[in-house]
DNA sequence: CCTTGCTTGTGAGCTGACATCACATGCCGA
DNA sequence: TCGGCATGTGATGTCAGCTCACAAGCAAGG
């Protein structure tokens, strides 16, 4: 099994960097190792060229004739390296991924990114849908946006953003003609699979006590659920942000107003290596948050 | 302590190889490694960039841009490097460095050496005058020539390619007139510091008792006791092919002949990544040593 | 549909390349 | 002659990077 490119590159890196600064105990400073490991580096790299790349007394070390044409080679060739890993670095600077859950992305997020990019049009945001717990360890996300309550997460910093409150929606046409709120008994609830106690919670919250109800729907995701309230297909439960555009243009309604819950959106930033401009979006997503509109309180529901 | 210059040349040299192959496992052949070791190499290259470099199912990884441009870039520059170490290794290849202890180098290789030149002018060499043991893991000799009767060296081969035979040499004029032989008691006895038992051993190897003398002298190398033979300053001993010439050409007399030792000239060549052209060195070597003279035979002397 | 075979991803654990430490060695200038 | 400064090196430590073995994703053929 023969290593058919079984470059010396840590005896060659070591010698590149002798030969620039010329002593074995500046190159050594440079690489952040002691003379004798450069020592040892550029023995064995004369070992394995066959041929004197050093020559001269210890305390003044000169190149051979041979070392100074290698080292010549190798000072351009590393930079050459060192300048394309720094550019894919700093072109990937320029680019934030950011794992969003997917209602708050494709309701908020993404209709608003358009003013951070007027703000930092050096900065590119890529937008992907999670809902699982995130591991900047294991995904490649530079930043992550969940709705939770627990205020740490390990080997990460959170700066909570937006508060939530939640409430039930419904297409306009189902509340009856003169009343001033539907029966929640009369409707179909409408659930999502990953938030099925949501209800429960809300009711809880709300200081009610869910009515049965003749029917039951569970949704995949929350946004497929809202699209089956706007539809008319019964009462869905959601937080008010994804639904504070279709309140306003008169696709849903929310009779019954929204209550805070424990839970609020986080940003969720990364301790290790946090890229560079990621700053700049938690300010603008600051910003961005405070001027949401508040929403409609809670109302006093005749029982 | 900042690393200034801590590039990633092992991840670096994995992903160019990914990217050359289009497959890890591919890759993984070409650097002896396993499929594992260069898919952790890559994983942590993206981590450190900070980008992704790979996108795609696992059974068909393909690059991304970013990833394209690094492996581009990298691919010239690592073939670059290659370049210049190859060359270095190759015109190392081209010159032979004989450590040779010096009388011979001076009397009998140097000489001869043009016409080694001239048959393989490709391979140039280099005499470097040594008389310690050679030890070819710590120096930088391609060969040493020895006068030695080991057999054997540690990790290396060795060519006995010219008997030796030694005796007393004179300046001619120090014979009496009309006497075939000096008188050995008559005359100042020439030593060498590193060999100050050669009048012993040649007394033993010529069966003969060895006559009280005047005089000792001593000198620090052979060559400078010729010197001082020539000169009439008294016997030297010294191996025949050391002075042939200078009997050839009158300036020293052997009228005792001499007498072969134990000990042969030997080439000793390394047994880990010998040079290519030793092979014709040491040919040459052999056929050189064929074409010297027989030395005078040992003289029977009169009491 | 399931199976088989290809690929890459990864937890656990080992190992040797490469580092350090401390001392030796060699050259220089005061 | 001696102290200062640089590199060379034997002994020893340690962690980057490897292997192993298994998991998991995808494709194609039965």
């Amino acid at each position: 099994m023969p290593k058919r490119r079984h470059l010396p590159l840590t005896a060659l890196r070591a010698f590149e960097a002798f030969a620039r600064h010329g002593r074995m105990s500046l190159a050594a400073d440079e690489l952040c190792v002691t003379h004798g490991a450069v020592s040892r580096q550029v023995r064995g790299l004369e070992r394995l060229c066959g041929a004197r790349l050093t020559q001269g007394p210890r305390n003044n070390l000169k190149l051979t004739d041979s070392g100074e044409r290698l080292a010549r080679s190798l000072g351009a060739t590393f930079d050459e390296i060192e300048r394309s890993f720094v550019e894919v670095r700093a072109s990937a600077d320029r680019e934030l991924h950011v794992s969003c859950v997917g209602t708050l992305a494709m309701k908020w997020l993404i209709p608003r990114l358009s003013s951070f990019h007027a703000r930092r049009p050096e900065l590119s945001v890529r937008v992907t849908e999670a809902y699982s717990p995130v591991d900047f360890t294991r995904e490649p996300f530079d930043a992550a946006i969940r709705l939770s309550d627990v205020a740490t997460v390990e080997g990460a910093t959170v700066t909570s953003f937006l508060d939530n409150f939640h409430g039930p929606v419904l297409a306009p046409g189902l509340i009856p003609a003169g009343a001033h709120f539907p029966s929640l008994g009369a409707l179909p609830r409408l659930h999502t699979r990953p938030h099925p106690q949501a209800w429960a919670e809300w009711a809880g919250q709300a200081g009610m006590i869910l009515p049965e109800t003749a029917e039951h729907r569970e949704y995949e995701h929350l946004f497929y659920m809202l699209e089956a309230a706007a539809a008319g297909l019964g009462v869905g439960l959601t937080p008010w942000i994804y639904v504070a555009a279709d309140i306003a243009a008169g696709r849903l309604a929310a009779p019954f107003g929204f209550v805070r819950t424990p839970a609020r959106f986080q940003l969720i930033l990364p301790e290790q290596t946090p890229k560079r401009g990621l700053a700049h979006f938690r300010d603008w997503l600051l910003e961005e948050s405070a001027t949401a509109p508040p929403p409609p309180e809670m109302a006093l529901v005749g029982a």
